[in-house]
RNA sequence: AGGGGUGUAGCCAAGUUGGUAAGGCACCGGGUUUUGGUCCCGUCAUCCGAGGGUUCGAGUCCUUCCGCCCCUGCCA
């Protein structure tokens, strides 16, 4: 027998993957993938950071690598410990583990700096005096090479003698900056000696007071990946230029050489995922906190209900790719209906009831039907619904005059209540305005259960709550934060702030059975016949709060928008 | 304008030596159904940003052009 040689199979696969498959067959990498998720720790993760998050953590499991959390905490003007815990919590509760590689890019300053000292001493880095506006204008533009700085000539001496003053703390902030010596002359703006260290008189959330001067990312950044034995360093496209720096720093330092490869970042239609925007969100007040479940971050998602498996099903499903996207909602709404349908149980629960009048059902009597929790896994139990001569309906589940189509409660009609009886509307009872106030209906006793001896067909099913039994609860329906596909495709003069959705919260009284009740903060239901349901962490013994993680997709809305 | 990246259906996205356009979402049509949910089946690119060329044959090679995105922080 023989054995051909693997060829690896990276047909269908993303480019990433196909990459990695392909440098672990020729062993260009060692035979170890190592990657690393590296948030800065300066503000809540989000959607996006969900899409490296499960590449970063994902290539790892599926082809027996590591990945390593790192916290690129550099800029201690931005970064905070409230953020590194929310991090640590987000990348958790997505799903994924780093065992006890846990590392800070601040673990390496102390490399960071004998490194740049080494520089130095090969002449490929010098103090600058220049101020910030100065250095500005000698980078030149786009189209005109930048001038050298007349401190770029500075002894080798005189540049060890300054770097070690700016860290001993007898320099102003802005005074001098530790640049690379590369050239201002290159058509990448990057090159043209970049700053390597600023002195920033801010107490880091780690190593509090010890630094006055801190690293800039392209200087720490590819460092951290070769110390850490990165072999894949992945980062999204607005990188593309810095890659010739990463390269750059590893190459003239003689270090191991972890590589740089950048893909498209995520934007989805009816959100924004800028940090920028999303902290502006959140400190005017538009939203109630970064946990807000309109919010796109994880915790958000979180709190109104979406499972993990949801957002990693999404991930798998946009692919990864070089091309720039925007990715519909329908995509997520998709990912969570599709995972909640398979995990949350059924219960029944009335929104926006209207009273319903069984008249020909016994007034002291009740009994209890079985809802099967899993309709399409009849093992998985049942909740048990009472049922009495008054009840509560949806209100757009009758018509007095039924539209077309419209196979649900009305005059004369019959419909089956969810797994009870059939009714049948006799009578339409109103106030003085005019307004419904209770419907009047007949039930058949042979059709217990929600079937006939007679197979007699109905037309609709109705879910449906025992008002005497119905316990009221605070539910938060949640819709789109704003009105158009692209927040950011607003008229000259205006913002994102102005396609605000006015109703992208409602908070309505709803009515259900006790037994949702018991549900504690977290946990899930999806109401038959309106949509999935998450018990918010604001409930309290008096009051049980639900977010709508979704609404059930809703064929009859479709039709009726139609006509 | 200099450098870089990118263009396959409404959206995401496969397509690796050139051989005659995967899959998913959405949409539309039909079936099943005690959730107008789920599930099932079917339709949906004579065409791959545009033009020219090479070839028996091109989304794939060459060439010209066009669109969009990124870069002028002591942010990441």
């Amino acid at each position: 027998m023989t054995t051909l040689p693997e060829v690896p199979a990276t047909t269908g696969k993303d480019f990433i993957r196909a990459l990695i498959e392909q440098d672990l067959a020729t062993g260009r990498k060692g035979n170890t993938l190592h990657t690393r998720f590296p948030p800065e720790p300066n503000g809540y993760l989000h959607l996006g950071h969900a899409k490296s998050i499960c590449l970063n953590f994902g290539v790892a499991k599926e082809y027996n690598g590591l990945c390593n959390l790192r916290f690129d905490d550099t800029n201690p003007l931005k970064e905070s410990q409230e953020y590194v815990d929310s991090i640590r919590e987000d990348v958790q509760w997505l799903g994924f583990d780093w065992a006890d590689r846990e590392y800070y890019a601040s673990d390496y300053f102390e490399t960071l700096y004998a490194l740049a000292e080494k520089l130095i001493g090969m002449g490929k880095a010098y103090v600058d005096s220049l101020t910030a506006e100065e250095i500005r204008a000698y980078r030149g533009n786009l189209t005109v090479p930048g001038k050298e700085s007349p401190y770029r000539t500075r002894s080798v001496e005189e540049n060890l003698d300054l770097f070690r003053r700016m860290r001993a703390g007898e320099f102003a902030d802005g005074q001098h900056v530790l640049r690379a010596k590369i050239d201002m002359a290159s058509p990448n703006l990057v090159m043209r000696d970049p700053a390597l260290y600023r002195i920033r008189r801010t107490t880091h959330h780690r190593t509090g007071d010890t630094w006055c001067i801190y690293p800039m990312y392209d200087y720490t950044h590819c460092i951290s990946d070769s110390l850490e034995g990165i072999t894949h360093s992945f980062c999204t496209l607005e990188f593309v230029n810095n890659r010739a720096l990463y390269d750059w720093v590893l190459e003239t330092l003689d270090l191991y050489r972890s590589e740089q490869t950048e893909f498209a970042r995520l934007s989805i239609t009816r959100t924004v995922l800028s940090k920028r925007k999303l902290i502006q969100l959140v400190e005017e007040g538009h939203v109630k906190g970064w946990d807000d479940p309109r919010m796109p971050t994880l915790s958000g998602m979180r709190r109104r209900g979406v499972p993990p498996e949801a957002l990693r099903d999404f991930c798998a499903r946009i692919g990864i790719s070089r091309a720039e996207n925007e990715v519909e909602f329908s995509m997520l709404e998709f990912c969570i209906r599709e995972a909640l349908n398979h995990t949350a149980p059924r219960g029944m629960a009335v929104l926006d009831p209207i009273k319903v009048v069984v008249e020909n059902y016994p007034e002291d009597q009740e009994e209890w039907f079985d809802l099967p929790l899993a309709p399409d896994a009849p093992e998985k139990g049942v909740r048990r619904v009472p049922f009495s001569r008054e009840l509560y309906i949806e209100r757009d589940d009758f018509m007095e005059i039924p539209a077309k189509k419209f196979h649900r409660l009305a005059p004369g009609q019959e419909v089956r209540l969810r797994c009870a009886y059939y009714i049948t509307c006799k009578d339409v009872q109103k106030d003085a305005q005019g307004n419904i106030t209770a419907l009047i209906c007949t039930y058949d006793p042979e059709s217990r259960g929600g079937g006939t001896p007679d197979n007699r067909k109905v037309k609709g099913t109705l879910h449906w709550v025992s008002a005497r039994h119905a316990k009221p609860v605070e539910v938060r329906l949640y819709d789109h934060l704003f009105l158009q596909d692209n927040p950011e495709d607003v008229e000259e003069g205006k913002t994102f702030l102005d396609v605000l959705n006015p109703d992208s919260l409602r908070v309505v009284t709803g009515y259900t059975d006790a037994s949702i009740l018991g549900m504690t903060p977290g946990e899930r239901v999806q109401f038959e016949r309106i949509g999935y349901f998450c018990v918010d962490k604001d409930s309290t013994d008096g009051t049980m709060v639900l977010n709508r993680t979704a609404t059930l997709k809703d064929t009859w809305a479709k039709i009726v928008a139609k006509s």
